[in-house]
DNA sequence: CGTACGCTTGAATTACATCAAGGTAAGTGG
DNA sequence: CCACTTACCTTGATGTAATTCAAGCGTACG
């Protein structure tokens, strides 16, 4: 098991000044600890109108490493998270020990949405590289406060976001045949990649094939053999975890 | 196809009093084509704290028949909807025409998160018994004014629940043999009815085998087999849709 | 009455899991 | 620095579970 056990606190920072860990505060600052309203929503890609009235609203972010987690299933909730930077799996873990990879977070995604009904995380969020991540607590989130109706209208819209990827991924989960659904969860990751201003034909999974499997439903070697195939077609070049798409055409066209 | 399309109205009322359709009204009324956000809050099963001031609120209803659609793919977002009572599906069809079931709605079951983030429903909602759903209207969802809090507050916490549903879809769907997944299945519908005050044991199935096998993965004649295998054990009893579940214990430790 | 649809069951085929061996890369301790 | 370990990946051989194709039955409905 990788999964080092991370609780609340990372980087134990203290300058006098600084609210208690984990409150947001309205008193500007250019400390690179915490993030704006506005960089949660750059982040977040929300293109809806903000009132301007949060926009003194600032929430503390956390490092942490990579194999290390950010919740665990079963933790207290104690509010969303948003990726700044860094790449992360979600996973639920059943009785008998086997992990199920539930989604891949990049820069933009929000975590935690599951934790919100039963006041609980229902997953766990692992770390797969360094990650930056952005705190909305639960206290901002639903305050009823108006200074936080931008904050809220925000959230919504990005939950609805998740929730939509969360159907794409099970759709692609389910598709016929496990070759297809290598190359589909590939042009995902190239557009996600490029949706973030990289090039979308060289990629670099942070992944490990075991993780690929769990998330598509078949197993590492299924991966891997697929990964072959597609190579062997022309379609990828595949070294370790260095991707280079070849012909994004018939990658996006391939159905076996 | 049974999929009769229905945009907007379903039946035309008009007497004089009433707002135009679709719009909420503070005035009390005890005419049944409207809920209030306390019957709102009881279906969904929100038990926090109501603060009260949105009492007043009303919801406009809807009712839907068997085979008829709530909203399609691609139809411009209007608000989410809470199910009253009768059973849904919900599915995405892609490109070549085949429908991929997602997941399967009963009374208390919200519909249409996934419309929030571009404004349109992207995946379809089908009813496969006689519907009645209460609209929740964008507008009072995003509306900011304080005396929809409760109603914001309930939306995150049913959202939430959902997207934690839909994990247990996923994982339920991934689980090993197809047996397995049928056999599951069968407890969580067990689960639901139970949780509505009805009978676990005796479960009528308003979807067809081959909704089933599309939400779990597998093909209709698979879905078949399970049943046959599982009445075979003396687990289940199963006539058409009508399944008896003979053996709980056996049926929730069932692993194949 | 006939057609359509949903369901079951059987037989043949295939895609995937499983088991197993070997290879590479990174990290650890002597 | 080198042996040693460990984790990750690839590839082959074999078995098996699920799909596919096909036939037949019951029920609903025009």
């Amino acid at each position: 098991m990788l999964n080092i056990q991370t609780t609340g606190l990372t980087s134990p920072i203290s300058s006098g000044w600084l609210p208690a860990i984990g409150r947001t505060r309205f008193k500007p600052t250019t400390d690179d600890r915490w993030s704006d309203l506005k960089e949660v929503c750059e982040l977040l890609r929300f293109d809806g109108r903000l009132s301007g009235l949060d926009e003194n609203l600032l929430f503390r972010r956390r490092r942490v490493k990579a194999g290390q987690s950010v919740f665990l299933m079963g933790q207290d909730f104690d509010g969303l998270y948003v990726v700044r930077f860094g790449n992360l799996k979600t996973a639920v873990t059943n009785d008998d020990g086997c992990e199920h990879i539930l989604s891949f977070g990049m820069k933009g995604s929000l975590l935690g949405i599951d934790g919100i009904c039963k006041n609980q995380y229902r997953n766990e969020a692992v770390a797969l590289t360094d990650c930056d991540l952005i705190r909305l607590p639960s206290s901002e989130l639903f305050s009823g406060a108006r200074s936080c109706s931008d904050l809220e209208h925000a959230a919504y819209w990005a939950i609805s976001r998740e929730v939509l990827r969360g159907q794409t991924s099970y759709v692609l989960t389910h598709s016929a045949k496990s070759e297809v659904r290598v190359a589909r969860f590939i042009q995902l990751q190239s557009e996600c990649v490029a949706s973030m201003g990289y090039s979308p034909r060289c990629l670099t999974l942070p992944m490990t094939r075991r993780d690929i499997g769990s998330y598509l439903g078949v197993t590492l070697e299924t991966v891997s053999r697929a990964f072959s195939a597609l190579a062997h077609l022309g379609i990828l070049e595949v070294v370790n975890r260095q991707i280079v798409i070849l012909s994004p055409d018939a990658l996006r066209s391939y159905e076996g």
